[in-house]
DNA sequence: GTCTCGCTCAAACATAGGTTAGACGCGCAT
DNA sequence: ATGCGCGTCTAACCTATGTTTGAGCGAGAC
């Protein structure tokens, strides 16, 4: 399935174990032993086309992805026909944590770009979680922080005007990429996603957030120069958007 | 610190124990060995009165708290003040176990009732699920689920309207309450939440709260006297509402 | 008993954001 | 090179929800 893309399937076995390692290093202290685990962890590296979905509403998961590189997006939909997209899953993210002790899917998840991802299957990482306490602990604090970004999703769409949603968003991306250095030294950054994307994100539609866009960008907080994103003040988009980004506990380590 | 209500405080240990073994026990099966280890697990039996900070943003929390008796919620503020409700926790939820493994809370915790629960000292719990991997699954089950809440809420708040929002809300809370036996039989029960409360948790304001919940018993989807609300048709109020409970996970046993 | 206080309820008015409907432009397949 | 499809962008119009304000009312304090 893998199709002719750079050297990665190469040298798989040590990028994906590097990766999966340094996610997890960056969350508590690995011993030698837990490294020698996760090297052993039976993952098959896989890259998905865009658009295609990765696991769907109601489905029992059988493996738990890791993403390596490009992006992907949890969503839920209504019984008519709406959308919403609850996460945007970045390189380092773990895709499937929620269905690691959850049965069945409770939202699909979608490749927003082109991804590829290390699958690893769910009954070996309940072994190495029940084994290695450290592990488990990285685990945790993943899904954790997955859930505290939900939170802060809730109070976006449920208590800021357009404006300081769509800000908050570009601020919660370039933060984000910032801090597993994706992206460029001046702030910008590709958005890979389109305006309705970004509309249901933020439950709003995408006439809309074409619009605020615009001012954003009148406003002189960012450039825009196709789907490239330019954060031209910073510290005025992180004040229009009110953002503080203790909620994406970035540093939090062993405890 | 104890004030005297009731006897709770006289049969301590058996209750507290009764209440967290009969909670696990709903998500895994457990062993004589984890029985014992829950029920020497250090905890303290504590009320709090309504409107009480339990936790605030930014502290560092030092126990978790499982609820034995009333209502509390997660709220997160924004700096000019406006606040969101992102989760009602009811008996038989855990409070803080996004703060097992994060140091700094990303949100506040506050009684929506005089509550009583029983508080667990962070290392114990951490100590405890390092050695059992049973309990160790059935919190992690517990918290993912609040995560699929969150999700659900995301969703509720995003892409519905303030009609299918409140009739979920009620759907959810009823659905919640009746999974713990907490809900007369005829499906009534008491929301102990003021409408600018639910307005919070929906992203509305009160007076639109107001509005719609008149226009829920207008269309006899629901009674009200006080604070106790009828629902007078489940099936109506679950199809205006769009509710499906998957998201719940209420079944969710031992995988 | 009556005085607060917090909550509910209501009406009149304002607006942020939704809806509908196209035009435009770019990349890609033929 | 042409045409198609998808995404962006715009404008005109519409409505769900917000805002402001104040009256009613029940429960507890004294």
């Amino acid at each position: 399935m893998l199709p002719p893309e750079r050297s990665l399937h190469v040298d798989y076995p040590i990028v994906v174990t590097d990766h999966l390692i340094a996610k997890l290093a960056t969350r508590v202290e690995l011993s030698a032993a837990d490294r020698v685990a996760i090297a052993a962890l039976p993952c098959k590296l896989r890259t998905i086309d865009q658009s295609t979905y990765m696991l769907r509403e109601g489905q029992r998961p059988l493996r738990c992805a890791f993403v390596i590189d490009g992006f992907a997006y949890r969503q839920k939909l209504t019984p008519d026909g709406e959308r919403e997209i609850v996460s945007i899953l970045m390189p380092g993210d773990f895709i499937d944590l929620q269905n690691l002790f959850l049965e069945e899917s409770d939202h699909d998840v979608q490749a927003l770009t082109r991804i590829t991802v290390a699958e690893i299957p769910i009954p070996a990482l309940r072994e190495i979680v029940a084994v290695s306490p450290k592990i488990a602990t990285a685990l945790w604090i993943e899904a954790l922080v997955e859930a505290s970004i939900h939170r802060e999703w809730l109070l976006n769409v449920g208590r800021r005007n357009a404006k300081m949603r769509l800000a908050h968003l570009l601020c919660e991306f370039s933060a984000r990429l910032r801090a597993s250095s994706l992206s460029d030294a001046d702030g910008s950054y590709e958005l890979p996603m389109t305006q309705e994307q970004m509309g249901d994100a933020l439950g709003l539609t995408p006439v809309h957030v074409n619009r605020v866009l615009r001012a954003l960008e009148t406003d002189g907080l960012i450039t825009r120069r196709k789907r490239q994103i330019g954060v031209v003040d910073w510290c005025a988009l992180r004040d229009a958007a009110e953002f503080n980004e203790r909620y994406l506990h970035l540093t939090q380590t062993r405890p």
